[in-house]
DNA sequence: GATTATTATTTAACATGTTAAGTGTCAAAG
DNA sequence: CTTTGACACTTAACATGTTAAATAATAATC
């Protein structure tokens, strides 16, 4: 009797949120790898092209927050990228600590093809899963996120 | 007027699944990095640990499934945790292949201290959020990992 | 039983996660 | 204007993610 790929005994761990959550993470990119893969991007790449294209001249902080990467991984990232010439990094005039970053013409180009591949990969999810389906699902993620970030006060006592 | 922590522009690649199920495994990971940190274990070796505990002497395929772990990081687990006296490893003495993982005494005690530990962060979780919102939430991830998992039939011409 | 295919694990190479420490810049205080 | 502190990265070191290739052992085939 030959297991099949998800089967494994069910055993307390597997029904963790951090177990849950990482294995639901895991499905949906399995959907957008393989495009990925065939443009050279990481997943995390990925995810800092996204932003700066929401957000030209965002700098390297907010960048990071909004991509979920950490500040040494950014750097890395972001030498990696302009030496692709996907994009451009500059100096905040008002504050030279910060880094502006920008898209280059051919990053910009990058996104849009692959941007419309992704937006089709996300429409299948979509129609596999159901709008409301997701959009409850997004709702529930977001206030549990918010809820567990937002550190309680101290002055009310417990 | 300066920005709070989360605050950031709210875009379109904010309200996406692989985005928001990073930020809210952030959230709840965030409530165990300390105790993880205490025991100098990494999130990793953690659920490698805990998988070994609930299923000793299994092997390394099945072990890496239900850790979520790849094939190539759980051979440096493996032989960092060996190394530190947390595990032992032998051959399936019928298929000489597979790599049999078990915990030892030492590692025994450790997973039984921070388990205590553990359970109590989940435990504070479960209160800020509530139990019955949790499950429900358990049961969206299953059925959506699952939705994506299954792959459509192919006679079923789509 | 030798050949071939398949499976389980390991190794290698590069990218990122994670923490700590270092560097340059701005801001407040003296 | 200098000192101190805070902020925005950057670098370094180690662990893991990810893919491809290599090893070893089993299974299937002729």
């Amino acid at each position: 009797m030959p297991r099949s790929r998800d089967d494994f005994p069910l055993s307390a761990t597997q029904r963790t949120l951090p177990i849950a959550l990482l294995r639901a993470r895991e499905a949906v990119m399995d959907r957008f790898r393989p495009m990925l893969r065939n443009i050279d991007v990481t997943e995390q790449q990925w995810r800092v092209l996204r932003v700066v294209q929401e957000t030209e001249g965002i700098d390297a902080t907010q960048l990071a927050r909004a991509a979920c990467v950490l500040a040494p991984s950014l750097t890395r990232i972001l030498k990696s990228l302009e030496s692709r010439g996907l994009i451009a990094q500059g100096r905040d005039e008002n504050d030279r600590r910060r880094t502006l970053v920008r898209l280059t013409e051919e990053g910009n180009a990058l996104l849009h093809e692959a941007g419309l591949v992704s937006a089709r990969i996300y429409a299948e999810i979509e129609t596999k899963l159901g709008a409301e389906r997701i959009a409850d699902l997004l709702d529930a993620l977001e206030r549990m996120t918010d809820d567990l970030t937002t550190q309680e006060d101290p002055r009310n006592g417990g």
